[in-house]
DNA sequence: CATCAGGCGAGAC
DNA sequence: GTCTCGCCTGAT
């Protein structure tokens, strides 16, 4: 069991931001998350600014701190926003334990395609079933079942039949096809890791089934591109209605995608009532 | 009943 | 290059 005190970190936000589809509440209990990756199972309490991660402090500093971005400063990042913004700052201060996670780029790929034209819950179904159907089945110490993300291998064996009984619907195709470009090594995912940002977009973009969109979000939330900002129907939305002259890219030149969670964020569960931004 | 969910590919031009 | 259209499926 490892403890720490950390501003600008809260589990809750981090599910409900839906960057993890992996990450979920358990039942019964307040502020308890359990999480599934890189083939661990591990259960995340929070109290206030409390947070404790189930598992050897080895298994902490090798993989879990890494992974929730816990060197990075969130606080400086909001701090660095425009005072006169107020919509942005309102929207990070709504959001502030948000993290960009370093999560798995396979895993990545497969849910991000799944995402397409999608609902979060519904998001969570499928992914949940890929896991359960093509997955390693796994045990935690304490003997209860989890699944793995199934392998590229694992889900280029299923058939279109099989994928649409996972709900994917017409996303079934681009999750074969791309599992077999993988497996084949047509896209080689050890290559795209070490790239830089716009090479890693370009390359990702080869998949069937990752456009512009999909592929911002590998780069965000598997390569840890922070300069990479995903355009999706909210911050579409958003962007008309708070930044019709543009919004100020070049003043967060470097961490554009951190500042799109906020707004994603906001949006999606928060300021849904339409406000006025002045500059 | 229509519209929408963290879009994309294919085809027309 | 830009524009339009159809698409699985469950919720509202």
């Amino acid at each position: 069991m490892v403890v720490l005190t950390k501003e600008n970190f809260s589990i809750r936000q981090i599910c409900e931001s839906g960057q993890c589809f992996r990450l979920e509440k358990l039942e019964g209990q307040e502020e308890v998350y359990g999480l599934t990756a890189f083939g661990r199972h591990l259960v995340i309490r929070q109290k206030d600014n409390e947070i404790s991660f189930d598992c050897p402090a080895d298994e902490y500093e090798n993989l879990w701190k890494g992974y929730f971005d816990l060197e990075e400063d969130y606080e400086a990042i909001i701090r660095s926003i425009d005072e006169k913004d107020i919509y942005l700052q309102k929207a990070a201060a709504f959001g502030n334990g948000i993290r960009i996670l370093k999560q798995d780029l396979w895993e990545m790929i497969i849910s991000f395609i799944v995402s397409q034209q999608n609902n979060i819950k519904r998001i969570r179904k499928c992914i949940d079933l890929l896991c359960r159907r093509y997955g390693e089945k796994k045990e935690t110490a304490d003997g209860s079942i989890f699944f793995d993300f199934p392998t590229p291998k694992a889900l280029s064996g299923a058939s279109l039949e099989e994928l649409y009984a996972c709900n994917l619907g017409y996303r079934s195709r681009y999750v074969r096809e791309t599992a077999i470009c993988v497996l084949n090594g047509g896209v080689d995912l050890d290559a795209v890791r070490v790239m830089g940002y716009k090479e890693a977009k370009t390359e990702l973009m080869k998949l069937c089934g990752v456009g512009i969109k999909v592929a911002e979000c590998v780069c965000l939330f598997a390569l840890h591109k922070t300069e990479a900002f995903p355009v999706d129907t909210h911050i579409n939305k958003v962007m008309k209605e708070q930044y019709p002259e543009g919004f100020p890219f070049q003043r967060y030149r470097g961490y554009e995608g951190t500042l799109q969670q906020y707004i994603f964020y906001y949006d999606l569960t928060g300021g849904r009532e339409i406000e006025k931004n002045y500059h």
